[in-house]
DNA sequence: CGACCTTTTGATATTTATCAAGTAGCGTGG
DNA sequence: CCACGCTACTTGATAAATATCAAAAGGTCG
């Protein structure tokens, strides 16, 4: 089956990205149009892997936005990345084979199932794709230590302008930002659990950051009002991010 | 130049770990051993990579302790990770050309460079020493997560307790585990850095785990006393570390 | 229209930070 | 071997940030 469906290139976000990620050749960009898909929708809330779970495919998402998360302790959440088309969320289950965290869709969602030994096959086969998607997985890495640091040493005010930088920063990279506004379909209550705070405080932060003119919010879309402004609120440097592919 | 020094076998840490990691053969091990290392020790508190640096160069923790760690906002500082001999903490450096954390020593420690063009040799001729490397990389990530759902969502002394099981684990992996002892160069104020606490706070909750018979620590070194305990205590479930290679 | 979820607001409680100061341990040099 | 100095540890008092509880208001979707 080739990567085909009615929107006529489904793959176009996660072409976008290895592009973003380093020189890929012709036959790269080959191998992975002609990868056997198989094209799955989900309703929002609905967890595409479980905790503990020995998936045998990982997913390319190709619309909406899903996220990685964990039960901690006596049932509260901590959500791990937020992930958006092109990314593929649960890639390192390639090679960790048991689930360390759950894999859920916060909207609907369009996800791409790719079987663990193609994945493995195409790898071996274009060894320049594989260096590629490893970059990415320490992509990922690098924002989980940002995080850290978000959750760890900064106050609730600028961690929440930080994550609102990032998620940015990163839907500018895949073409999904306009006249400054890009989707936003979290609420309160998830952008408390992926920051380690309650939806309470995040509410009040929120806001703040609007009657401070920063940001504005409405019918799912957030708009940076004043980007130089909320960059500074949030201690936001995006090096972090790489999204050159020489950084 | 062979991996040889007074102690004979200085790589022995990382040929460990990476059998831990998965199959390896015979001839990835000699690549391994062949690789031309560079020795150099280093005295504690010293910086072996900074933020921003471009190092063209990996390097194998052989002896002692090191973290990452960022500085954020007005100084405060957050280790992402602490690092025992076997880890390779800067191995992402081979494909994130910036360095988006600092890489400090915590003890004396010898370290063995690798330049970042034997590197990528290495694993394009031992595909399979790529994968275990990329795997040891994804460990890394898994890690990070769980240290996030402690800062973020863990109060402090399931922190501290969480934080010592996983040292634990991690020590007895490489074999530096005897009678439930194991070393302890940690300050209470790196405790509290890694773990988003202050440290007059992490010394109250050292404290209550010494006063409750679930650890003694002397002369740098720890002793469990109460395992099941600890691991009550801490929410902790290593599955995360992946330790075996089919998880 | 009605049910349900999310946002918003107020009041109070808890955790953890900060500040300040004293104590103990450890390495170094005389 | 001991004295000194530095660092890390410890303790108490107070302050700040954030959580929790409770409830109302606003949106959205079938």
């Amino acid at each position: 089956m080739a990567a085909v469906d009615e929107t006529g290139q489904p793959l176009a976000p996660l072409l976008r990205k290895l592009i973003a990620l380093g020189p890929v050749s012709q036959a790269d960009v080959a191998a992975v149009e002609s990868l056997p898909l198989m094209l799955r929708d989900y309703p929002p809330g609905q967890e595409i892997v479980r905790e503990r779970d020995r998936p045998t495919q990982s997913c390319i998402l190709l619309s909406g936005m899903c996220c990685r998360f964990k039960i901690v302790g006596e049932g509260a959440r901590q959500i791990n990345s937020f992930h958006i088309p092109g990314d593929m969320p649960d890639l390192q289950s390639v090679l960790l084979h048991q689930m360390d965290h759950g894999l859920l869709t916060l909207t609907r969602a369009r996800v791409a199932l790719v079987p663990h030994p193609t994945m493995l096959h195409l790898v071996e086969r274009h060894p320049r794709l594989g260096l590629l998607l490893w970059r990415d997985t320490l992509i990922d890495g690098s924002i989980f230590r940002e995080w850290m640091c978000s959750i760890g040493r900064r106050t609730a005010r600028v961690r929440v302008a930080h994550l609102l930088c990032e998620l940015f920063l990163r839907y500018r990279n895949v073409g999904l930002v306009e006249d400054m506004t890009m989707p936003f379909h979290l609420t309160q209550s998830q952008m408390g659990d992926a920051l380690g705070l309650s939806v309470v405080h995040v509410n009040r932060v929120v806001k703040t950051l609007r009657r401070d003119g920063l940001i504005s919010i409405a019918s799912r879309r957030l708009t940076v009002i004043d980007w130089p402004g909320l960059t500074k609120i949030g201690d936001f440097e995006g090096g972090y991010l790489h999204l050159t592919s020489n950084s």
